[in-house]
DNA sequence: ACCTGAACACCGTTCAAGT
DNA sequence: ACCTGAACACCGTTCAAGT
């Protein structure tokens, strides 16, 4: 039986957490805890590891990015809300990848393959809406989209962040009115 | 006036460096200075911060590399050289990107600016043994050379390390005998 | 002019004691 | 069933004392 209180200490963790580690990649567990009003004990008990705790962040930053697909539809356009939603996911990729090697690379693999299925539903659900209202072409691929995110993460983790300019030219290509 | 003993454990510092960061890139100050037979404070009186001595590190990486051209030479073929090289020349650089953020953007600039025109001589020097014997391309160029390099940075850094497969279709790209 | 090593504030993590 | 917080071994870094 899971108490109240156990409950409400680990949302208030995470959540405590996704903001330190957002104005701080290098927080110690110690400070996590005070911000979270929780003893470090606590913080362990729930999350057994720095590597634990930033997992859970990364997973919780993805559920937070699907669920954020509505919103951005309804106040963006179909092309600005894939803008806005492919940053924040190259984002929260480099991230995860900040963790560098403290991350077993097993549960750096069952995290991404995990976070496959939505992530595609996600941009799916975007691109339909493009094509319903005429501004995405219809013959784009969520799987390729995806795929060129991952050259976006490479060119945002290298020596200058080429990927915003990147990403305008795949927008572009995939705007209709692009040469197919 | 720098004392005898002062160069000499100045230099037996950054070796013993080199040689902990290359088995654990998390090694402690303490430890170093322990494996280097020194007490802390002189640790932090050569090199006064942890940034300060991986960047020296990176420059003896550097140096080394550099050293090497000519027994890669007397050894390999000039294309087998240059693969050996460029390969040490990528861990070189994945090892500077390690230190993320630990590193200011200044530092970093300066440090690639300044081991530039060394690195091209030793490119160019490699690519003129091969062209030589015949073995390589009559109009490759060093700057093209190194410019790929970067690319070869980026994929070993990537997900997973396709880096030597690129550099084999690099070098087949550069030898005679393949089309212009 | 340089080295030593005890010391400082802090780190990630653990665990006995409480409720 | 869970939380607290003192405690452990260690971290990067400093500095008074020595030679």
């Amino acid at each position: 039986m899971v108490r109240a209180d156990a409950r409400e200490n680990r949302a208030r963790i995470v959540e405590t957490a996704r903001q330190a580690l957002a104005e701080d990649g290098e927080v110690s567990m110690n400070q996590i805890a005070q911000r979270a009003g929780v003893g470090p004990g606590t913080l362990y008990r729930h999350y057994p590891s720095r590597e634990a705790l930033v997992l859970a962040v990364y997973q919780l930053d993805i559920a937070k990015l699907l669920d954020s697909v509505q919103e951005l539809l309804q106040r963006h356009s179909p092309l600005d809300a894939l803008r806005l939603w492919t940053t924040a996911l190259v984002d929260a990729m480099r991230r995860k990848h900040g963790l560098g090697d403290a991350l077993s690379p097993g549960a750096r693999q069952s995290i991404t393959e995990s976070t496959y299925d939505p992530v595609i539903a996600a941009i799916t659900q975007m691109l339909e809406a493009g094509q319903d209202d005429g501004t995405i072409r219809g013959d784009v691929n969520p799987g390729d989209f995806l795929q060129l995110t991952g050259a976006l993460w490479r060119a945002a983790s290298g020596p200058e962040d080429r990927s915003q300019s990147m990403l305008g030219l795949i927008l572009d290509g995939i705007s209709r009115g692009a040469p197919a």
